[in-house]
DNA sequence: TTCGTTGCAAATATTTTGCAAGTTC
DNA sequence: GAACTTGCAAAATATTTGCAACGAA
């Protein structure tokens, strides 16, 4: 199944009317995989397609997507929610895993999912059905820590 | 070390003053370990202590806080950060395992700490020196699971 | 005494909402 | 045609900031 009948397929399995614009956002997510798109850049990638849609309902329709399973929304701690869509034919849905540089602020993905067996100590255990789980990693990444150097740990001004 | 001295030192060490509006926030977080509290349930709280803080002192003051280590600053997709008092003398700072049910909204803390195996394979193949990580899990909680009836998983006005 | 810190109010930034007009099924 | 959806502007929230007065070291 391609992606915009997937698309058309879980808009209407859950009682949504397909429109343009929820077909635009979803394309410009699609043509940005694996970015973290904030709703003000989705909002102006589509301002280039020429489309005059609000920004209003790019949260909302953002917001939809998130609640019937078609993107993953991050939270990256800059002020403002972060889309990734999900493909109807991946596993994504269980590879959210980031290193978060205190320093650069670099956002470096993590492939595996070595996470199985904690999940399924936790579905046992505290009797929760897990439909999805983020795991991130603040600390310091391999080019900051090469140039460790310059500053100490005082406040900057 | 007891908790006064520590936020003594803490803040001595990184170069901050030690004022009674520091102080009283610091003691509100103590008084409430294992809390999630926001800056909003903060303020309140140190209101009811008949002090007329600035809520604008609440934000710098965990913000500070948070900076220096004193704090974990959580983030539940609630619409605000709440903040959480790490103890000198706990490694709590490696417990932040949570599961958040999507249906009520309840958040369940996860004692144990199996990500040492991952974050050991993360630190030799990318070479990221983890300070912090961040576990969560979505998904359906066992009270919600039980009353599984009512309602079907299509949208509500 | 110096410089960091606070309080207040105003400013930002992000996200939400009401409602009339427009669209989809 | 009924019900959902959009666009716009206004509103609501959370957080930040400028600046004069204050307080800690």
């Amino acid at each position: 199944m391609n992606e915009s009948d997937y698309l058309l397929k879980v808009l209407g399995d859950n009682g949504y009317k397909t429109t343009s614009q929820r077909t635009l956002v979803y394309e410009v997510l699609s043509e940005n995989k694996n970015q973290h798109l904030s709703t003000e850049e989705v909002y102006e990638l589509i301002k280039k397609k020429n489309s005059n849609m609000g920004i209003a309902t790019i949260y909302r329709t953002l917001q939809l997507f998130e609640e019937i399973g078609l993107v993953y929304k991050h939270n990256f701690d800059d002020g403002c929610s972060r889309y990734e869509i999900l493909s109807p034919n991946s596993n994504e849905v269980h590879q959210h895993h980031h290193l978060l540089c205190k320093k650069c602020g670099r956002i470096i993905e993590v492939k595996e999912d070595l996470m199985n067996s904690l999940e399924e100590m936790i579905e046992k255990q505290y009797n929760f059905e897990i439909l999805n789980h983020v795991v991130k990693f603040t600390g310091i990444c391999d080019l900051c820590r090469n140039k460790e150097n310059e500053d100490g740990n005082r406040k900057e001004t």
